[in-house]
DNA sequence: TTGAAAGCGGTACCAC
DNA sequence: GTGGTACCGCTTTCAA
């Protein structure tokens, strides 16, 4: 009763010889244990759980076109945005009987293609998120194998997004009631869909609400990012801010800090995403959340869907967000 | 000039018929340049150029028992300790022209073993880190393939970790120098080895200092677990508390807060990781850093030394720790 | 220097 | 119901 993972390597020659019976039937008995007959189930069975046997799913893929793995891909995992997703993807795939490949791209879109390529033999489908490559690119990659992607959208390509447009109303709304008609928007990278996206939306509701927008140009999507255009921010004399991700609005927080700029007597900070720490820092920060935990689960599915060939076309799932109020903004100072 | 990731699947046949020449001829050119004749490499790299064709990496494993693909083990993506290793692992690996497959494990041994089995033919070895499993079942996943694990000493079994002692050793001097007599542990999970090992230490280090130890029982390694057990470390009537790691320091602090518990005022608080989020709460954790930057690199490094035949028996590298006071910390309250 | 053939671990198909 | 055989994509002898 050897439970170790395989002695060296337990093959289905070995099952298959401490059975008495042919790989074939070893090979049933795994994949339709009613197609053979119970003696010979059961010994095979035996066999298995005495060698600790389990099938090498890179030589079935070779034969069957399918791994039983998913590749997933996220621009960063060190931003705490991406483990709620991954963790939820994690656990679907694991109920679905998939593994998966988790890869960081590093907010670099030449390593992105470069995973991409690296594990396209290796898994049956990608779930991309946040990808940062080409619209070109990613539906190559499309063209090849099953991909969904995750907050961003691209012709005919499957995709799982967020309502922005709900969560970035309702924060210019409460901007507004507070008194604020000059906000900043920090913007994320350049590669990313979504900040142009976010930007986008922002530039008419703001309009829209007889706010003024002004723009701080590009940063990284991290703290440090966050930390750098600070001073930038403060010079535009807006009375609050608005960041491209939480992680930038808690590096604004602790610029602004530094610089005994008070949040939110002196400037609101408005982030995007509702990370796990938006709550613990000081002050606690405003934020638009996202249904995260349903995303890396909708995604899987929708994955997987496609690959049953259960779905076709490209489907789009729309997840809502929502603006959570923290103690980051308050009403506008007066100049 | 196709440059897709290969129309469909681009195998070696297709190069070989392009390029008019024989599957073993691709092969050699692709991994031995020189042992062609120069037209027919250049003929050969031109069809590979034109098809965009990449070798399947999984049916190569197959045949030559080396997949390039290195497993790579955590319990809880999560926790913001975790991505500094991973990113440092995987630009590492990177380097050496290894991907790395990452898995969550969410702190489950059973999920731990599961993953190691689902993944074990298609990488050629693992870096475990703070695996949770029994020295039993690592030792018989080391019987079967190269495995490093990071934060766990067990026999035989090759590890890089961190040097705790020193790290703790300046933590208590520092308490005892504020003068704290008596410091609740608030320990982190069962079956991590080194909370068990931060425990032994933290026991022999107090009193060697004069200073009372109470053990707060364990809790899940999280924010959720801090915040459950603070109530408990108040009822201690320590003047100061370590945790086992940051995220549940800043949990006790979040509770903390929530019960208008002054810290370090009424009581000092320290973590363990020095993660990116320390200095970003109120007040700032004091904390134990450790090197992580290296433990990656120094992870894969050894573990792709094994995988070369360039280490035998069981290598150890210990990385240093050093305690960053910051502001959670202050005098011992008078009782 | 090159190509044919065998085989890695599995699965699918087809006789029996 | 079962076993033989071919083959997935690739590498590695071994002869030519």
């Amino acid at each position: 009763m050897d439970s170790r993972l395989g002695g060296v390597a337990v093959t289905i020659k070995d099952v298959a010889r401490l059975a008495g019976v042919s790989a074939s039937s070893v090979c049933r008995t795994l994949a339709a244990p009613d197609d053979v007959r119970p003696d010979t189930r059961e010994r095979v069975q035996r066999a298995v759980a005495e060698l600790g046997y389990y099938p090498n799913r890179a030589a079935r893929g070779l034969i069957t076109g399918r791994t039983g793995n998913l590749g997933l891909i996220v621009p960063d995992i060190a931003n705490p945005f991406f483990p709620d997703i991954i963790k939820a993807a994690e656990a679907r795939a694991r109920e679905l009987d998939y593994a998966v490949f988790l890869a960081d791209t590093d907010e670099d879109p030449a390593a992105e293609m470069g995973l991409i390529r690296a594990m396209s033999k290796q898994v049956d489908g990608f779930l991309l998120v946040s990808a940062r490559c080409s619209d070109e690119e990613l539906r190559s990659v499309y063209d090849d194998m099953p991909v969904v992607v995750v907050q961003r959208c691209v012709r005919h390509v499957p995709a799982v997004t967020f309502d922005d447009h709900d969560g970035i109303r309702q924060a210019v709304g409460h901007l507004a009631t507070l008194g604020h008609r000059r906000v900043a928007y920090v913007a994320g990278p350049r590669t990313s869909w979504s900040n142009k996206e976010r930007q986008r939306i922002l530039r008419s509701t703001t309009s829209a609400a007889g706010i003024e927008l002004v723009d701080t140009g590009h940063a990284a999507p991290t703290l440090d990012g966050g930390t750098a255009v600070a001073d930038l921010v403060l010079a535009t004399r807006a009375t609050a801010v608005m960041a491209f991700n939480d992680m930038m609005a808690l590096g604004l927080l602790r610029r602004f800090r530094a610089l005994g700029v008070d949040v939110p007597g002196d400037i609101s900070v408005v982030g995007f995403d509702d990370i796990p720490l938006a709550e613990l820092v000081d002050p606690p920060l405003t934020t638009i959340s996202l249904a995260k935990q349903r995303v890396g689960r909708a995604g899987v599915d929708m994955l997987i869907g496609l690959l049953d060939g259960r779905l076709d076309r490209a489907p789009r799932t729309i997840l809502p967000t929502q603006l959570t109020v923290r103690a980051s903004t308050g009403p506008a100072r007066r100049d």
